[in-house]
DNA sequence: TGCCAGGCCGGGT
DNA sequence: ACCCGGCATGGC
């Protein structure tokens, strides 16, 4: 069984890489900016993350060092087009304080981190949860990490491959222990993810021209969530 | 027009 | 250990 879902999972891959081709993922030039975005991106459209991070980068201030000083109603002004601004004013502070502290403000010293530690020590960090630190870990740190977010849950449950009960770790670990150990493949996978998930699979889905349509069991019952 | 988006936290049960 | 309200803008 364990083994036809692994088959499963490569083959759904596939026909999404046939689909959209290489994504090149995340959306963002440095690591840097990739951490800005992931925090940024918390439960918002991606369209308005862009607004936010072209306003930092208008200001000169998209590094660790600027953003570590400027004053929190600033950057919170800066970051408005993002939602939650105050909020996340506050998680991207609690963050680089959290860099300086404990690597002088140098990424390259926290990616150093064993990768085990290092989630565990964002994970402390406020405003950082399993999947902020999980995307931080992938695509800024190119650490091997399956990103899970509301799309995948919801995706391999209507497929009949999760129960969508699962909580945030024990869904990691299915693809982690169901899928070859490659970092190129779990960027990839999670990006076609969340693609088809925006596209096809939102709270209420639109299956008919989704391109997983084939891999829907006979008598799944598809339903809003 | 209302619903929704690539979560997370803090307080209550 | 769960469950819930709060946080906020912009696009369709």
């Amino acid at each position: 069984m364990p083994k036809n879902v692994a088959k499963t999972l490569i083959a759904m891959h596939r026909r999404l890489d046939k689909h959209f081709g290489p994504l090149h993922w995340w959306p963002g030039e440095t690591q840097f900016e990739i951490i800005v975005g992931a925090i940024l991106t918390q439960n918002t459209a991606w369209t308005n993350v862009e607004k936010a991070i072209a306003n930092i980068k208008a200001a000169g201030a998209l590094s660790p060092e600027a953003l570590h000083r400027m004053p929190p109603a600033r950057l919170a002004g800066m970051i408005r087009p993002s939602g939650y601004f105050n909020i996340k004013a506050k998680r991207l502070k609690s963050f680089l304080d959290f860099l300086f502290r404990e690597y002088g403000g140098i990424l390259d010293r926290m990616f150093r981190e064993r990768p085990g530690a290092l989630r565990e020590k964002l994970l402390a960090v406020n405003g950082i949860g399993p999947e902020t630190a999980d995307s931080i870990l992938l695509y800024a740190g190119r650490i091997m990490t399956f990103v899970v977010d509301a799309y995948t849950k919801r995706i391999f449950s209507r497929h009949g491959l999760l129960t969508g009960k699962e909580k945030y770790d024990e869904v990691k670990q299915f693809f982690e222990a169901n899928l070859p150990r490659k970092t190129q493949l779990y960027n990839e996978y999670h990006a076609q993810i969340v693609n088809i998930g925006k596209l096809f699979c939102r709270r209420v889905p639109r299956c008919a021209a989704c391109p997983l349509r084939p891999f829907l069991p006979k008598k799944s019952a598809i339903r809003a969530i």
